[in-house]
Parts: structure tokens; C-alpha cells; sequence
DNA sequence: GTCTAGATGGCCT
DNA sequence: GGCCATCTAGACA
């Protein structure tokens, strides 16, 4: 099984500031294995979302449910959630009890991708995995993944690449016009002229 | 129990 | 740019 070629990142990796984090997760491997098999893809696009006082973050508030109660935990766990007929996938953040997570908006399509556009149940490469629900999709994350670790099989985060030579960029958040001032927070960080970076260019 | 909005994506005009 | 599928957490009664 190819999967032993990746090396899952140390978990220390997820304790730094989650701004930081979502900064350091540019450029890693994001990796899943199932049944169908395994696919992964470099991450290029991230977005910050930081507990009580981000009026954007599920945990505004300190809100502590079913659904966030997972982001109170342990940095390097899994954060699933439901988003109309998609499900999006979060990096927890942050020390315990304190509720912040990093969404992964997109990534680069790596490896498996046969699986991937069978998944997707399309060709176009640029389209497989550009969007946070189009890549869970692509590489087999679901509700099942809640609560997972991203240090240890079958869900990953490893090394990638070094970006370099790559510029990262940092904007506003995408998707969360109804939020008052957090909609402003420059939280989203992509690195720049990356094709798979996700594209939707409302306001 | 009932109601509503949503960190999206795909298809339509 | 507009519409809507599809569904659940969360709020309120």
C-alpha cells in the first residue's frame, strides 16, 4: 500500500497559532485512504476561523454543541460538518478549550487521481478539487472523519512541498457575508497563481 | 415539535 | 448573475 510513502506530520506541527497554521498548512500533502483506495493532494488554500470572538466561526461565543464540540479539543483533529449537499473538512486549532479550526478550501490533485474524477465523476483536473466541498468528495472525507486525528492513518496531514518559490497571499474569507465585522478579517491564505485555488468571486 | 439559514456546487439563462 | 438541491444544527416554543 502506497500509503506508508507518506510520513504523517509530527503532531507538535498543529500547535502553533492558528493563523500560523493555517499559513504552514500550505504546501502539505492532505492524504485519505479507503477501500476504493488511496488519494491525496497538496494543500493551496486554507481559511482561519478563530473561536469565540469570530462572528464567521461556528464556536462564536464560545458555542459549544454536538457539531463544535470537537474544536475544543486537542490541535490535529479532524472537524466535519454538513454544508447543504457537501461536507467540508477543518483542521482544529488552538489549545484545549480553545475553539478554532482551519478550513482547507482547496488543494492540488497529487495522487490517485484516477479515483478522484471517478469520485467526482468528471475529467477536468482543474475542477476535481478546487472548492472545499468538491475535494472532501474527491478524496473520500465524510462525516465518518469527525473527530479523526490527521497524524495517523486513514486520514493524513504530511510533508509536501516547500512552497518556496511560492508567494502566499492572504485576503478575506470567502462565503460569509452575513457576519458583520469578521467578514473583513484578512483570514484566508492561498498560494498565488496556484490553479487549484478556489474561484468565487462574489463579494 | 417546527422553522430557518448556511464556511457550496452545478446547472441554467 | 440566478436558482436550488438537500439536510442538519441550533434556536425557539
Amino acid at each position: 500500500m502506497i500509503l506508508q510513502n507518506f510520513k504523517a506530520t509530527e503532531n507538535e506541527f498543529f500547535k502553533v497559532p492558528t493563523l500560523e497554521l493555517a499559513r504552514n498548512l500550505l504546501g502539505c500533502l492532505l492524504v485519505k485512504d479507503t477501500d476504493e483506495g488511496v488519494a491525496a493532494g497538496y494543500i493551496v488554500e486554507t481559511e482561519a476561523y478563530i473561536g469565540p470572538g469570530d462572528r464567521a466561526a461556528h464556536s462564536y461565543g464560545g458555542r459549544r454543541t454536538k457539531r463544535t464540540e470537537i474544536m475544543f479539543h486537542d490541535a490535529g483533529l479532524a472537524y466535519t460538518y454538513q454544508m447543504h449537499t457537501h461536507c467540508l473538512v477543518n483542521v482544529v486549532s488552538g489549545k484545549i478549550d480553545a475553539p478554532e479550526a482551519v478550513l482547507i478550501r482547496a488543494i492540488e490533485p497529487y495522487h490517485g487521481i484516477e479515483l478522484m474524477k471517478k469520485r467526482r465523476k468528471m475529467e477536468d483536473l482543474r475542477n476535481l478539487t478546487n472548492g472545499p466541498g468538491k475535494l472532501t468528495k474527491a478524496l473520500g472525507i465524510s462525516m465518518e472523519d469527525y473527530g479523526r486525528s490527521f497524524a495517523e492513518p486513514p486520514l493524513l496531514i504530511a510533508d509536501g512541498f516547500v512552497p518556496d518559490d511560492c508567494v502566499v497571499e492572504r485576503g478575506k474569507r470567502i462565503g460569509i457575508e452575513n457576519t458583520g465585522e469578521a467578514r473583513d478579517y484578512p483570514w484566508r491564505f492561498w498560494i498565488k497563481g496556484n490553479p487549484y485555488v478556489s474561484r468565487r468571486l462574489k463579494r
